[in-house]
DNA sequence: ATCGTTGCAAAGTCTTTGCACTTCA
DNA sequence: TGAAGTGCAAAGACTTTGCAACGAT
């Protein structure tokens, strides 16, 4: 039988708090705040285990670590910004999408990934080169 | 200044012939058939160099490892197999793709991508089924 | 002959595993 | 209490780096 651990608790804490993707790293930073002896490998187990159960979902960014996000929020995919390293939630997805996909192939599901600047960065980048170019 | 030698050469020769894009370790067997003793160590440091100098694109399939695919091909997507495991290419791309990314961002380029049972395994299974169904 | 490159082995990073101890039920 | 869970350290997979020897120019 399974048990209700701190840790345990505090890990599915961390993450439902949180709106962006986390990865097991700042899964443990963010723990830790909670329960200050917890080791990096029971991160690791706990979020097997609460994948496995379905309270997790896997938010795999490629070129990028692994991040994990409570499950059940929907279809949606994500934008990773270059400035901050953050992820975002791209809300909704585009029926086209699926078209690509010749005939005879079995399309099971599918990753989208933007590359880029979040709005807050793209702002700083936009007065930084606004500043050097109107003074 | 760059030299050409017969690993590089060998490494370049292997990804051009292939159609689908190739792991390190995929390209150090296929490439050991032309340099018997060449080592992982020099397929990496190939790679980066051959990336850096625009002749190879890398390939992130999430969840998985990199992948190396010859540079120049425009754009396009890929799907994974779960059932052999290989990376096909997906021509082309929709433009209403873009249009998910919330005003404020500034997407520099994205990736998509499908995952499922290739045309070949598709029919293996429909294969299995149907056998198993009619007799 | 020079100096970029190589092969090997050692070092890193990230993730998983083994094990004695702890703790929830 | 007793089995699931934990922390720590050791082991694994994958990638990078240090270094003496090699070989393209």
């Amino acid at each position: 039988m399974q048990r209700d651990t701190r840790q345990r608790r505090a890990i599915r804490e961390v993450v439902m708090v949180q709106a962006s993707p986390l990865t097991p790293l700042e899964i443990l930073t963010e723990a830790q705040k909670l329960v200050a002896r917890l080791g990096l490998a029971t991160v690791y187990r706990n979020l097997r285990m609460l994948l496995d159960e379905g309270f997790l979902r896997e938010v795999l960014i490629p070129g990028d670590s692994p991040r994990y996000e409570q499950a059940g929020k929907g279809h949606h995919h994500h934008f990773f910004c270059f400035r901050c390293g953050k992820v975002f939630e791209i809300a909704g997805c585009r029926p086209e999408v699926n078209t690509l996909v010749p005939a005879g192939y079995i399309q099971e599901f599918h990753e989208l990934t933007f590359y880029g600047s979040c709005a807050g960065c793209a702002l700083e980048v936009a007065e930084e080169s606004g500043n050097a170019g109107t003074r």
